[in-house]
DNA sequence: TCGCGCCGAACGATCGTTCGGTGGGTAGAG
DNA sequence: CTCTACCCACCGAACGATCGTTCGGCGCGA
């Protein structure tokens, strides 16, 4: 549907102009798997679907990918090397604990956003098959790190003290993976989804 | 697993004690369906896996349910009256739209909290069949009217000016409805949730 | 001539659903 | 009370459809 480079270099260093039509990297073919499971969801998704969405027939989508699972192992990897990237930025890891949690929940709307599909295969997880349980793994480690935080910024004093850090926590990151189920980029510009959720999050409805 | 009556009235008015076991009515089953609805799915859940649950075999199963849409209609059916019944409730149609928003958003995280597996398939919906996209445009229909109040609180300067109703409405949708994700009764108080959540939602992560 | 991208056809497995039959309890007639 | 006809919850087996996956071959560019 998009993304399509005009010129691939391949392993050998040469770039090259295959075949008829463009080439169907692993990436790209995770890109319109991503997106097909958005619509309708992982199970509800036939490798039909998937190869009809990318132009070629079933067993010519084969050719390129090792199957079903390995798609959805690619989609959860980006969605994941994502949002640990954010935890790993030196304004998440420096200064008042407040101040890393603004930086981490604005982080992660962002990454919300440009990694749409990808993030919300990775939230509408249900641990049926291994490859899963282990991204909800994953997912689990992300939340606790949010989590600790939260705590750290309650022991300090920087919240209201009549909120229990663990529901608190729970309560963020359910607000801000929200996003998933409504946000759509053409019709509000991330910069302003941020900058809303930064303020509803901290403030509340009601304002500070 | 549970809610086994002991005695069923009959079409005819007469009681009686049917075959060896408890009946299995449909709402009982389609409590059993709503439970491994929630574990794994709706498209990963077998009528196998459906009647194994139950303790019944797949052929007995369909003696007492149409098909597996018939289930998830069920199931579907009870969380949109939960929802539904907190819109009509007197509180949420009189007074201040703010004092409303704060009863309707208390109810509907009580009604989540009951209700909690058939309203998770509610939200987990991707309108891949004719029963869903009817669920998910009553779940628009319900949606809606709270994004109204959001507005007739703000037109009348009870929240933030610098809050987008709609963008504020949503994000409070969506953190009400991630309670779904992680609340399990037996960890947390419905009363204590209900509460914290007001807290959190009206007056954020730092206190008012 | 070789290889790679692509394709049609078919594999076994599992899906939701249907069907014919069985066994035990109930109701009604004698 | 006894006999009998019936009903209904239950079951095993199989249906057609669709699933993810595999295989052998074809055609074009290098």
């Amino acid at each position: 549907m998009s993304a399509a480079r005009d010129v691939v270099t391949s392993p050998d260093g040469a770039t090259r102009r295959p075949g008829r039509a463009e080439p169907y990297t692993f990436d790209s073919l995770v890109e319109v798997a991503a997106r097909a499971f958005l619509e309708r969801g992982y199970d509800a998704t036939s490798m039909e679907d998937l190869s009809r969405a990318a132009g070629i027939t079933k067993s010519s989508f084969y050719h390129h990918v090792s199957g079903k699972e390995a798609l959805l192992r690619g989609a959860l990897d980006r969605a994941l090397d994502g949002l640990f990237g954010v935890l790993a930025e030196p304004r998440a890891l420096e200064g008042p604990p407040v101040a890393r949690l603004r930086h981490i929940v604005r982080r992660q709307v962002e990454v919300l956003g440009t990694e749409l599909p990808y993030v919300t295969l990775l939230l509408r997880l249900r641990g049926n098959t291994e490859t899963e349980r282990w991204a909800l793994g994953r997912r689990r480690e992300f939340d606790q790190a949010v989590a600790a935080l939260v705590r750290e910024a309650t022991d300090a004093g920087a919240t209201r003290p009549d909120l229990d850090p663990v529901v608190a926590a729970r309560l963020l990151s359910g607000t801000v993976n929200s996003l998933i189920e409504w946000y759509r980029p053409e019709r509000l510009a991330l910069a302003d989804l941020v900058d809303a959720v930064e303020r509803q999050v901290f403030d509340g409805l009601l304002g500070g």
